[in-house]
DNA sequence: TGAGTGACTGTAA
DNA sequence: CTTACAGCCACTC
């Protein structure tokens, strides 16, 4: 039986949640999810979503794409950010302040 | 059961 | 401003 672990799904209805042109960090899912300590891990459920989630909208603290590498192609991940209108430069998102999303923190508690 | 690893973060120099 | 180190949790082998 493919035991859903509840913080993997978490992390996958947070990201799912990103809006259109907006991005966030691994660090606020992880702590909109109650794992602020894991935020390794959010990136790493990231690559195992079975889901279709926008994880070109997740970058690290910085606003940059530090996880391009492990999409298909080679910049597919800038292109996507500037497809929804954001600016990359150099792996890094420009504003990325002002497009920053902040999870809701109820997705840790019921 | 135990050891190794990582799409990170924060603090220090 | 940049570079370096340690802590951290969940997962896989």
């Amino acid at each position: 039986m493919p035991k859903e672990s509840n913080f993997y799904e978490r992390v996958y209805a947070v990201t799912r949640q990103i809006p259109y042109g907006r991005v966030t960090s691994y660090g606020a899912i992880a702590r909109s999810i109650g794992a602020a300590k894991s935020a390794r891990m959010v990136g790493y459920a990231l690559g195992n979503s079975p889901y279709d989630v926008p994880a070109h909208r997740v970058l690290n603290r910085h606003g940059v794409l530090t996880g391009k590498h492990h999409f298909p192609g080679t910049n597919l991940m800038q292109q996507l950010l500037e497809n929804e209108g954001l600016v990359v430069i150099d792996n890094q998102v420009q504003d990325f302040e002002k497009h920053f999303w902040e999870p809701p923190t109820n997705q840790g508690d019921s």
